[in-house]
DNA sequence: AACTGTGAAGTTTTTCACAGCC
DNA sequence: GGCTGTGAAAAACTTCACAGTT
């Protein structure tokens, strides 16, 4: 008896994919899709999807396919997103604010509790019913409210001694706009947002005429 | 004598990574660093550097390491980031406004040209020295400006329409923040920023206790 | 007839390990 | 001694192709 290998992480970040692809489907009122029309739809091979999910369980019904609901149901379920995760904000800034005020997080389960800067001139303003409050109180916010995750969008300069500080109060997971590579323990997960690396990225197949 | 393989484009999407982090370095008045150095600050392998590095020339010194300077000149030019490239953001909501008064594009030689919009309430408003204009007249400016590159920040209900509207009017890449995925020629490259399925993805390895 | 789940095959990506140079 | 560039080996990932089920 082999022990099973746990899922490749580049398979755990695609189910968020599938995941948005179910829900426009179920917004069209379709109860059942198959691997084959989830593939058309994301531009990935029906193989790989079917393939992907098989690393959690028998999800569809050979000849039918997978019913939306429940293949919905269990992705939530392993993705833990069956639930509200409460998260901070660190930065005040333009991107902070807009964050702040997105309400695409609260849709998804996404819940940000408080929002932290440095700065005195933004401390003690209203951002979308959440006052600005030093960084320095963060800590005692992040162990009251249990914040697992935080999002950092402060400059650069400031994000590692900020990640160390959330981490240290116990933040697991950290989504960070600052365009620096952070160093955390193995035990923490980031994930980086970075547009202009996207941008160059691009630029190079830039067919210039 | 055997053609030369295109280099993988996952190989593309670590260079400006390594780019940030050759900034990083001759920001600290460092001249010279090696693909140990890189690796540790990126927590990337020093052969993975060095391989990468090997399939657009040879630049570095054995012995010695990389010339910041140089490494970072050759990079820009395989990217092409070393000129300015015009971009249009295709939304004027709050993300699209965030990102017209983002210096860091700027910085790094993306230039935003126009913005945006549908909504009668917006066209006509300013942000950040720009008014927003109806979305009717993007074709028109892209074509003027000769704009190869558009973010996408409307709702995810417009997005394909708008990426059909400004590939037309000959933009090659675009960055969408759109939660869907683009049906697009195989000649246009697009990217997604979708923080929802980067938060999603970290859940899964939260550990609640 | 249509579609899943999956071993096996194929491909891509990463790491190893070392000759060669400074 | 320290570091690059690179074939060869290893690992990871994707696709193939088909038996099995509805």
């Amino acid at each position: 008896m082999g022990i099973k290998p746990p899922p490749p992480d580049i398979v755990i970040g695609r189910l968020p994919i599938y995941l948005r692809a179910l829900d426009a489907l179920s917004r069209n009122e379709q109860e059942i899709t198959s691997s084959y029309e989830l593939g058309k739809l994301l531009g990935i091979s029906s193989a790989q999807i079917r393939k992907d999910l098989s690393h959690f369980g028998d999800f569809g019904k050979q000849g039918t396919g997978y019913q939306i609901s429940y293949l919905t149901e269990q992705l939530r379920q392993i993705l833990k997103v069956n639930r509200e995760w409460a998260f901070v904000i660190m930065g005040a800034g333009l991107l902070g604010r807009a964050l702040a005020n997105y309400n695409g997080f609260g849709d998804h389960g996404f819940k940000p509790v408080a929002i932290f800067d440095v700065d005195q001139g933004k401390i003690g303003t209203k951002i979308n019913n959440f006052t600005v409050q030093h960084i320095n109180e963060s800590p005692e916010v992040i162990q009251e409210h249990r914040v697992r995750i935080a999002m950092i969008t402060t400059p650069a300069s400031a994000a590692q001694e900020i990640a160390d500080m959330v981490i240290e109060a116990g933040v697991q997971s950290i989504l960070s706009y600052a365009p620096i590579t952070l160093n955390v323990p193995d035990s923490i997960h980031v994930q980086y947002i970075d547009p202009v690396s996207k941008l160059q990225h691009m630029t190079y197949y830039i067919d210039e005429n």
